[in-house]
DNA sequence: CTGCTATATCGACATCTGTCGATATAGCAG
DNA sequence: CTGCTATATCGACAGATGTCGATATAGCAG
């Protein structure tokens, strides 16, 4: 068991791995920044838009591949990808007539270790 | 190897093993689910609320212990502590006077494995 | 240059959100 | 019952957010 451990800490992303809030207190300045790229999540446009662009392949998309899907008008869709970049959540890039968006995974796992539970848990253990 | 991948795959906790959104489009009823749960954590107090309730010892909180530690005021509390229960992120009781709130660990799990990057991953591998 | 397409920005508007003070409710202590 | 403490609810208000149509900008095709 201790062993397996070993391993799951070590396959996390780098840089990633340790920080679950639920261990420890969220400082002030921690918790506006992290508040800024969940909040970028909370929109179900926003949501989908991301999932989006990373399930398609190469991991990137134009953005004439991403207004089609939803029921929002364009200038709508162009808002949206704005936060998700400016959250740092998402990366873009004009290719001649196009722009291409694609997910910045570094962003996501942190966002995803942060919420990592204990687990199974006994990972509480420590106290 | 591939022993340590099981042992991964097996510490999650149930039911949230396999969803991550960067792998197939999102679906616009669970985009919409999900949305409600990041915009509950968009806010900085409550994401300091949900830390520090899961950080006390036996992962739950008196109210009275949480009001302290931020610049709010009581009634701001209360309706942050409402906005994180409604959205099934923490769960409460009370308990004579005082009221106890806990982290609610699937939901966490079930958010921080939907932002689960396919990992060590060299995203933006393909290209 | 003149169009044409792709994307972003602008301005407006209705709705949602965070915050407060005031007040209501629940439970304990006399 | 009468107070006292802990927590929730209410009503109000300023500011943020999602959405749109109109318009501006960028790049390609003639």
């Amino acid at each position: 068991m201790s062993k397996s451990e070993l391993v799951v800490l070590g396959q996390d992303d780098a840089a990633v791995c340790c920080s679950p809030m639920v261990r420890e207190p969220l400082g002030e300045e921690a918790a506006v920044d992290l508040a800024r790229m969940f909040k970028a999540l909370s929109d179900p446009v926003r949501l989908r838009l991301l999932s989006l662009i990373a399930s398609y392949e190469g991991g990137e998309a134009c953005v004439c591949d991403l207004t089609g899907p939803f029921d929002v008008s364009q200038p709508t869709i162009s808002h949206h990808l704005k936060v998700l970049r400016e959250a740092g959540l998402v990366g873009s890039e004009r290719r001649g007539t196009w722009v291409y968006y694609w997910v910045l995974p570094a962003a996501l796992a942190k966002l995803s270790s942060l919420l990592r539970t204990p687990s199974g848990t006994a990972a509480g253990d420590v106290r």
